[in-house]
DNA sequence: CATTTTATTGTACATTGCATAAAATAATGA
DNA sequence: TCATTATTTTATGCAATGTACAATAAAATG
């Protein structure tokens, strides 16, 4: 017995690439569930014997995603800049679909979130020390920082990418470096 | 005769009135215009005949905001982070509900936008002469920069103001600042 | 105060999208 | 081939939107 029956991923696939492709025209938020089952040519009852919203169509993919933020992991718990805006060069629409204008935010609010949590991490062991007001503003400028990555990332995938990879690296570790000594100038 | 009747005033305000505190209490997106208009106890086409959406009502308490942006301007045309907190600590209820993790983020994302223009503003003189690359790297880092201020000013207010506004307003200084000099440093 | 003007109300209606159900049909795996 | 399972088709109830109109209430004006 196959794992899951062809079916199945087949109609995963169309709702999957309907839901790309019509983020790229219409934008997410516009979209209706009828939309989506309209260019899949799926029935209504189809989509919601996989999927309970849009929502939860649109979150399918994103274990990759999230995925390749822990992957791009360098030894300090930090964030490899290269892993992340190759993975996004590599698959051009699909990330302009998901994190660019037209995505609604949804996976990048997740993926700040995520990024937050990952610089967190790689202070636990200083947190417990220190005075409490300066654990706040290590968090804030922690969110903050995030918040520009996911800033950067987004506007150049939709402006397609007009600096290459080394060039954004370049300036993230920089400008992500200084916000996060501003961190550690108490 | 006045400028506004009476009753207009009398029932902008109980929507505007409902609205922020349904924002507070169940989310901006998730709000019905039924919700609001039985909230404010104002009849279905009396909303319509002030306001085509519930965004519109939204903003419609908008220019408020965006002034105290340009009014917080110093001399060189930056953002004076201390007038900008101290705005938003006295109106902290309608703050927390347009500003907040509740607001559906409409507003933030054009304060955002306002913030950039801003600082772009006080570079154009320099854009001209340099180079295309150098120019787009500096746009990215603007953006980041405004993206990390609406953050902090974001999560200052959904915790209820845990740092008093100078402590903010040291904070932002150094960490805005450090990520000005950071697109100086082309 | 009386009159005119204007805002508001209540109601009804058409439209759209959501979510679910059940029986008929088609594709799949063994 | 046969039992299983996914998909389609059709229908239904529900909630929210946006608009229209006559009746009513409140304000402005002189």
């Amino acid at each position: 017995m196959r794992k899951t029956d062809r079916r199945v991923e087949k109609t995963k696939k169309l709702l999957w690439d309907a839901l790309v492709k019509l983020i790229l025209e219409k934008g997410y938020e516009s979209l209706t569930i009828r939309d989506i089952i309209d260019e899949a040519n799926v029935g209504r009852s189809t989509f919601y014997s996989h999927y309970e919203s849009k929502e939860q169509l649109l979150f399918s993919g994103q274990p990759h995603w999230i995925e390749m933020l822990f992957h791009a992991k360098t030894d300090h718990n930090s964030i490899d800049f290269k892993t992340v805006f190759g993975h996004a060069e590599e698959h051009r629409e699909v990330a302009k679909a998901l994190l660019g204008k037209k995505s609604g935010n949804l996976l990048l609010k997740h993926m700040q979130e995520v990024i937050g949590f990952k610089l967190n991490e790689s202070n636990k062991s200083v947190n417990a020390k220190i005075h409490p007001d300066d654990l706040l503003r290590r968090k804030f400028i922690i969110g903050a920082a995030s918040a520009a990555l996911v800033n950067i990332l987004s506007n150049w995938i939709e402006q397609d990418m007009p600096l290459d990879i080394e060039q954004m690296e370049e300036m993230c570790t920089r400008l992500i470096g200084n916000m996060l000594e501003t961190r550690n100038e108490l």
